[in-house]
DNA sequence: CTGTTCAATTGAACACTGCTCAAGTTACCT
DNA sequence: AGGTAACTTGAGCAGTGTTCAATTGAACAG
């Protein structure tokens, strides 16, 4: 009688950290929980709706870390290692944010940041949506390629390195429309 | 006795572009071949050695696509192009490149493209694999969440128009960097 | 023809998966 | 003490990827 929400929401954080996506089960997770299958079904309707939750818990951490940094550019590089580094935080994180059935409240808070960044450059509306998109989807896939095929071919450091290239080559492509 | 390596492939992309790569099975597999589960895994070891082959046949196309245009900046937007409509052909075509387990050699083929295309702007060796990298990254990461989320909420011609966005900005980047 | 060889397929099973639901067990409120 | 709502059990359904001994069938050698 102590199961609720909460506690299977941090047991499947476990285990996907532990095993991976692939390896998380509806049995597994029970199992952890000392508990029947059956009655993960009370908390949350559905494996997806889990896995759901999961990606929000990853998306209020893209949304709560500091943002250091005082010009444009720093910031919205800031973004940008907030969003990969709260996937790589967990076990396939980018693949469970890849696989969320629809973007909730925590998503939508994300994602808020840097439209309001890129709004006080000026841009049309319609436009800071385009960019920000742009963003979050480089962000996004190289995340996934990283943690499916880099994990143990490339360092840390290396893969770092990568990945502020990237997000270098993009901010001075928005550079070159709005700023300066 | 028909079976063969060809025949079983093309089956699994007929069935994945109809029914999606999530009710591609091997016995819906099985049963569009007329055949027992068990003599799939004559041809191939496992089911995700027939999605690899799926990948590469993706890639292929990839690879093989005309890439109009004749200025550096319109062909590497081609490649791009390119890269996106091979994965958009097939029902999540993005997710069978995503999760293919590792590059083959049509793989392999199609970054030679864009490769190419850089080395030729002058970047050291090191960069024009980080540019190469964050191009391609950008398209698997935009295409992923266009076909899972994008689909039926956006028309083709909004996606397009996002993407070439994205694209350029992109392009806008590099140029800033290694373009007159 | 016969006999052998061997690639290819069958048929049946194994160990898993997500999910459902009637029947039970609690725990709390009146 | 009785009733109600919250929650769990236990068993089962329909499906998954994968394995493998036994069988087929065609090609080839004597």
């Amino acid at each position: 009688m102590a199961l609720n929400k909460a506690a299977v929401l941090a047991a499947a954080v476990e285990l996907l950290d532990e095993t991976g996506l692939d390896a998380l089960s509806t049995r597994k997770l029970a199992t952890r929980l000392e508990v029947h299958v059956g009655a993960l079904y009370w908390h949350y309707p559905s494996k997806q709706a889990l896995l759901d939750a999961i990606a929000e818990l990853i998306c209020e951490d893209m949304a709560t870390r500091p943002l250091p940094g005082t010009g444009w550019s720093d910031r919205i590089r800031a973004v940008a290692v907030a969003q990969r580094e709260a996937m790589l935080a967990h076990t396939d994180g980018a693949r469970v944010i890849a696989t969320m059935s629809k973007p909730g409240p925590q998503a939508m808070a994300f994602i808020e940041r840097p439209m309001a960044l890129v709004r006080s450059l000026g841009a049309p509306e319609h436009e800071v949506e385009a960019i920000v998109d742009t963003l979050t989807s480089y962000v996004n896939g190289y995340t996934i390629e990283e943690q499916a095929r880099k994990l143990d071919t490339f360092s840390r450091a290396d893969r770092d390195r990568a990945f502020h290239f990237g997000v270098g080559l993009l901010v001075k492509g928005v550079r070159t429309q709005y700023d300066g």
